[in-house]
DNA sequence: ATCCCGAGGG
DNA sequence: CCCTCTGGAT
């Protein structure tokens, strides 16, 4: 017989909360500029690998004018290791001719204007939104939330945009940016892509890949 | 659907 | 060797 369902968003919420109980980034940045170059160096890389690059791109280049001036090969040569080389060194320093002639230097805190930036769509986008200006516009959905999502029954769908609205219409507002952190942590250390930690996994009981067997 | 791309783990 | 890493643009 099938048992009954015991699984509810809210639990969920309640258990990643009591096991991450300060979500953030591993991401180390200074400013929303710094928060956003970050991330769009992150795609399909570490944050370990992006952590150890930043600091020479960082102070070799310091703000969106900076860097807006930069040599494509120079900043190629510094971002190289965490691949998409020439792709990044193109959207950043063109993300920062955009944000220093039409936001007057500062990175906007508006979805819209941010997803205009070469290189940030809605993932990024919303880490930046959440991450530097406190604003929950949506709940950023990358490798580690889609496979995490869809373990737990959050979602059946492969569409980072539908995956992002089904957890929005099951979720709090407040806890949309906490619950991209959260996600992530839990994708990272133990619900992995390859040998997931299930029997170390806080949400082991209520996971459905373990209920109904 | 395909391309971009290096680093680390197994 | 293969798989994975906080994706985005074409």
């Amino acid at each position: 017989m099938k048992k009954t369902r015991i699984f509810l968003p809210r639990e969920v919420v309640k258990r990643l909360r009591k096991s991450y109980p300060a979500p953030a980034t591993a991401l180390k940045w200074q400013s929303p500029w710094e928060l956003l170059v970050a991330t769009i160096l992150s795609a399909q890389c570490t944050d370990v690998q992006v952590n150890k690059i930043t600091p020479g791109l960082f102070s070799r280049w310091p703000d969106p004018k900076s860097l807006s001036m930069a040599d494509p090969q120079e900043v190629q040569e510094v971002i190289r290791p965490a691949g998409f080389f020439r792709t990044k060194s193109r959207n950043i320093i063109q993300a920062g001719e955009i944000i220093n002639r039409r936001f007057q230097g500062r990175v906007p805190a508006d979805m819209e204007d941010l997803m205009s930036l070469p290189g940030v769509a809605s993932k990024t986008a919303n880490i930046v939104l959440y991450g530097a200006y406190g604003i929950n516009a949506g709940v950023a959905v990358d490798t580690h939330v889609k496979r995490t999502a869809r373990r737990l029954g959050l979602t059946r769908s492969q569409d980072p945009g539908k995956i992002e609205k089904d957890l929005m219409s099951q979720f709090e507002q407040d806890d949309w940016g906490d619950l991209n952190h959260m996600l992530v942590l839990l994708g990272r250390e133990t619900c992995r892509a390859r040998k997931p930690l299930c029997g170390e996994c806080p949400l082991f009981e209520i996971c459905p890949k373990f209920i109904s067997i």
